[in-house]
DNA sequence: CTGATAATAGAACGAACGTTCGTATCGTCA
DNA sequence: TGACGATACGAACGTTCGTTCTATTATCAG
């Protein structure tokens, strides 16, 4: 890896951990390049503008999620103990991995009314994401370890909420059980997909 | 009510609307004057400041709340029905009147880290909507419809994962069956605390 | 009707933003 | 090591932002 992708790679890493608690646009370019003791100019020519730097802090944020979240969950047993992993490490690892908790959840309220190529990223990540999880259920349903026909969109949905309130009482009310209470939910859903 | 006021009514309605979709911050002054057809310094007067302008905006949002959701669901009796009546119009008439869907979601991420009288009144708006809920769980225990023992807190925090669910699955994923899905999710915690 | 007061407009400000440009410095490989 | 492209810098641009100031117009009680 040269010099440039060097530098391009940490940029993007502070950027990350900026954006998760002040949001895409608000990461300001000037403030980015003060954290990485870069000039303006200088970070900027990085990525010739700030729609493809944005851009690149969630390229960088899904390829993350993938290395702490799914990959090691891939390494697990087919079935519910993936489903397991890929939960407990969404909520320990994931959500404390950045300052401002799960980037995705962060920006998603930012994004969703402001079409361009972050939002279709986005989507596109988060679509792909559920996906996985479809598949992960769909597979415990074939392991025996969830009844046959339980309703996969369902499960997938009721997934979400579950972690997006997790984020949402955590980060906005600071309730300190919302890890827990976000557990036993998930405990629950497992319980009646048997 | 004097023609100051009668504006500022109006001048904050307008505000309500936009900030629902594009957020606190990213409401300008500029752009919400071109609205209401009004003078950016005349606008500006009723104010002062753009954190006051920030903070009308919520106390309208939540007065509003109150007016469409919590106000009719009183007049219904008392345990179950009234936190079906909450939860119904919360999804079919909040969630609609505001072109970005509930503002309280929509800004809840943008506030989360960003400390001032802005985050603090929506932090105590949430919580009053959770003691709320907790007590209306609380009175369908007394009437025998909810199982003694039930923990209120987890109804809560699961009462407003299905709310986040649906609002970050409607909004960003776009995903038109999210409305019957939280519907459906709602009915599962409803039977679970029977 | 009239005068005090409130409401609005217009112009301008300083600051912060993304972006451009010319120049200097650094890394890399012949 | 020398040279050339890659990388970084400083200064400046044009815009947009919130905010202020001053002048003008509308409101409403006496």
């Amino acid at each position: 890896m040269g010099k440039g992708e060097e530098t391009k790679q940490a940029i993007v890493d502070q950027a990350l951990e900026l954006a998760s608690t002040v949001g895409l646009e608000k990461l300001t370019i000037g403030t980015l390049a003060g954290a990485t003791g870069m000039s303006k100019s200088g970070l900027f020519a990085h990525f010739r503008s700030k729609e493809q730097l944005q851009l690149q802090v969630l390229v960088q944020a899904r390829q993350r999620f993938i290395d702490i979240v799914i990959a090691p969950a891939l390494k697990k047993p087919r079935g519910e103990a993936r489903l397991r992993a890929i939960f407990e490490t969404s909520v320990k690892q994931w959500e404390e991995d950045l300052p401002g908790g799960c980037i995705f959840h962060a920006v998603s309220a930012e994004l969703d009314d402001r079409p361009g190529p972050a939002r279709d990223y986005l989507v596109d990540t988060q679509r792909d994401f559920a996906d996985t999880l479809r598949r992960a259920a769909e597979i415990a349903i074939e392991e025996g370890e969830f009844r046959k026909g339980l309703d996969l969109d369902q499960f997938v949905f009721e997934l979400g909420a579950i972690t997006a309130g997790y984020h949402h009482s955590g980060r906005l009310l600071g309730d300190p059980d919302a890890e827990q209470r976000a557990r036993d939910m998930f405990e629950g859903l497992l319980a009646r997909s048997h």
